[in-house]
DNA sequence: GTCTATACCCAGATAGAC
DNA sequence: GTCTATCTGGGTATAGAC
C-alpha cells in the first residue's frame, strides 16, 4: 500500500459511510417506488443525511441514480461469479432461476430490481437512457455462454427466452402480488433447462 | 332512442371529443414516459385543451390515469374477441403472439403498454395500485381457456409461461432497443405452442 | 466536509370570470 | 362548459455560514 493510498483511505472511510448509505437508500427506494418517484429528499431522509449534503457526494440526481445502477451491475457480476462455480452449465442455469425463486416474496411486493430499473431507464431521456440495457445484458451474455457450453443449438435465443421468462414472471408476480407464480414459473424453467440438456446430450 | 338519450347525445358529442382527446394523449404519454412522468400539463397541451379544463372531465389526476387503464382493458377485450374467431386454439394463441410481434418496432421504442403500465401501477399506492393486475389478468385468463381447450395438462401454468415470455421479451426489446429480439422470441413462442398442441394430440 | 436556508421551478388542484 | 390566473406543496439545486 503506498503513502497516497494510505492518506486517502482515512478520510474516505467517513465519506464512504455516508455515500454508501445514500446509494443504499436510493437503491431501496428505486426498487420499491421506481426511479421517478425516488426524490432526493426521501433518499436523504432514509439515509439520515441532510438534503444539502447529498450534493457533496453526487453532483446531480442523475449521478446518484447512476451509482444505483453501478451497484446493481456489481452485485450481478458477483452473483454470476458465484453461480459460475457450479460444476455443470445445467446447475449454473438452474442456480440462476433458483436465485429469482428465492426472492419470490420480495418480487411480489416490489417487483424485480433489474427488470423494473431497466424499464424505468429505458423511458428516460438523457445519459441514463443508455444504461437501460446494462443490467439485463450482463445476465443475458452469461446465460448465453452457459447454453453454448451445454451444446444447445441456438444459445443466444435460448438465453433470451430464459431471461424473458424470468423477468416476465417477475412482472406478473408483482402485478398479481402472488409469489406462487414466481415459484411455479422458476420450477418450469428448471424443467426446460433439463429438457434442453437432455436434448443436447441426445444429439451428441 | 328515447328523448333523454337524444338530448343527452348532442352536448355529449362535444364533451366526448375533448375527453377522448385527453385520454388518448394521456395513454400515449403514459406509454412513452410512464405514469409518474405523465403530467396534466403535458396531457392538456398534447390534447390541445387548456389545463384548467382538464378538471371538468376528471376530478383528479388518478381519475385520468384510471381512464387510461380502462381504455386499455377495453381494447384488450376487443383484441381477444377478434382472436377468439380463430378456428383452433393453436391459431388463436399464435395470433396473440403475432400481435406482439407486429408491434416490435413500437415495443423497442416505448416498451409494452400493458407490461409497462402494470409495473407502474404496482409501484403506486392508493386506488390505482389495485388495478395493476387488471390488464395482464384478462390476457392470462383468455390464454388459460385456449390451452385448456387445446387439452394441455396444466393450462394455467402454461398460460402464465406464455404471458411471462411475451412481457419479458417486450421488456428486453425495449431495454436493448432491438425489435429483432421480439420477433425472434415470438417465433419461438409459436413453436412452443405447436409443440404443446402436438403433445396434447399425441396423448389423446 | 457539513448543514441550514433558500432560490427557483413545476407539479396538482382551485377560484371565479365568462 | 370553457379558460385564465393563481394557490400551495414539493422537486432539484445552490449559497454560504460553520
Amino acid at each position: 500500500m503506498t503513502d497516497s493510498e494510505l492518506v486517502a483511505a482515512r478520510p474516505r472511510a467517513a465519506v464512504a459511510g455516508k455515500r454508501e448509505r445514500l446509494v443504499a437508500s436510493a437503491t431501496d427506494l428505486v426498487h420499491r417506488h421506481g426511479v421517478q418517484a425516488t426524490t432526493l429528499a426521501l433518499v436523504a431522509k432514509a439515509a439520515d443525511v441532510p438534503l444539502g449534503n447529498v450534493y457533496y457526494y453526487f453532483k446531480t440526481r442523475d449521478d446518484l441514480i447512476r451509482a444505483v445502477v453501478d451497484g446493481h451491475a456489481q452485485r450481478i457480476d458477483e452473483l454470476l461469479a458465484i453461480l459460475g462455480r457450479g460444476t455443470t452449465p445445467r446447475d449454473r442455469l438452474a442456480g440462476l432461476a433458483r436465485n429469482w425463486a428465492d426472492a419470490a416474496d420480495l418480487l411480489a411486493e416490489s417487483g424485480c430490481p433489474i427488470g423494473g430499473l431497466s424499464a424505468d431507464l429505458a423511458r428516460l431521456d438523457g445519459g441514463l437512457h443508455e444504461c437501460a440495457g446494462l443490467l439485463p445484458r450482463a445476465v443475458l451474455d452469461w446465460a448465453t455462454r452457459q447454453f453454448r457450453e451445454l451444446g444447445v443449438p441456438d444459445a443466444p435465443a435460448e438465453a433470451a427466452s430464459l431471461l424473458a421468462r424470468v423477468l416476465g414472471a417477475a412482472l406478473l408476480t408483482n402485478a398479481f402480488h402472488d409469489p406462487a407464480l414466481m415459484s411455479q414459473e422458476m420450477r418450469r424453467i428448471e424443467r426446460t433447462i433439463d429438457d434442453l440438456a437432455a436434448g443436447a446430450a441426445g444429439a451428441r
